[in-house]
DNA sequence: GCCAACGTTGGC
DNA sequence: GCCAACGTTGGC
């Protein structure tokens, strides 16, 4: 089983909001490396739940990958802002659906995150601790899971 | 709200 | 195929 990370606004949609529907369809990924590694997911992936660009930045939750990658509905739909004319034809966008799994106590912030890479070499290749890192969904590797998980369970 | 870093676009 | 210009992301 491989792991994942998303990234969202929680403004827009946030762990919360996912704790409260239990499933949700991830959409409107617009990048061709965030698009290819949703097409890898499997059923019963684990994925961290991460609020960007807001308060508390960080990883909030867990959430579970249903089912397998489709094309994005919304890129055909003209009257979505996601919509994309060139994805009439060619399955250009996916989506995936997720189910709420877990809302952490507390966030586990960037600043921790950080922090904690400074003495792990795991962690320390994470792409999202880059500087410039845009990627809004990214594998994450086993040792990355297990030692995020227990940090943020013990927080 | 600022701005650095990035991906995409399009002229050449 | 290069690269400048642009729009967007996302931490601060």
């Amino acid at each position: 089983m491989t792991h994942w990370l998303f990234k969202s606004e929680p403004d827009e949609f946030s762990i919360k909001h996912l704790s409260v529907k239990k499933i949700a369809q991830w959409d409107g990924v617009r990048n061709y490396q965030a698009r290819n590694f949703i097409r890898q997911m499997q059923a019963g992936d684990l994925a961290f739940f991460y609020h960007s660009s807001c308060k508390h930045v960080g990883i909030a939750g867990v959430m579970r990958i249903v089912g397998t990658s489709y094309p994005d509905p919304l890129a055909q739909d003209p009257e979505s802002p996601y919509y994309d004319i060139k994805s009439q034809q060619e399955n250009k966008w996916s989506a995936i659906k997720v189910e709420f799994v877990t809302e952490f106590r507390r966030v586990l912030s960037l600043d921790q995150i950080k922090k904690m890479a400074i003495n792990d070499q795991n962690l320390a290749s994470f792409d999202l601790i880059k500087k410039g890192s845009r990627l809004s969904v990214m594998p994450v590797t086993e040792e990355q899971w297990q030692c995020l998980l227990h940090a943020a369970e013990s927080n």
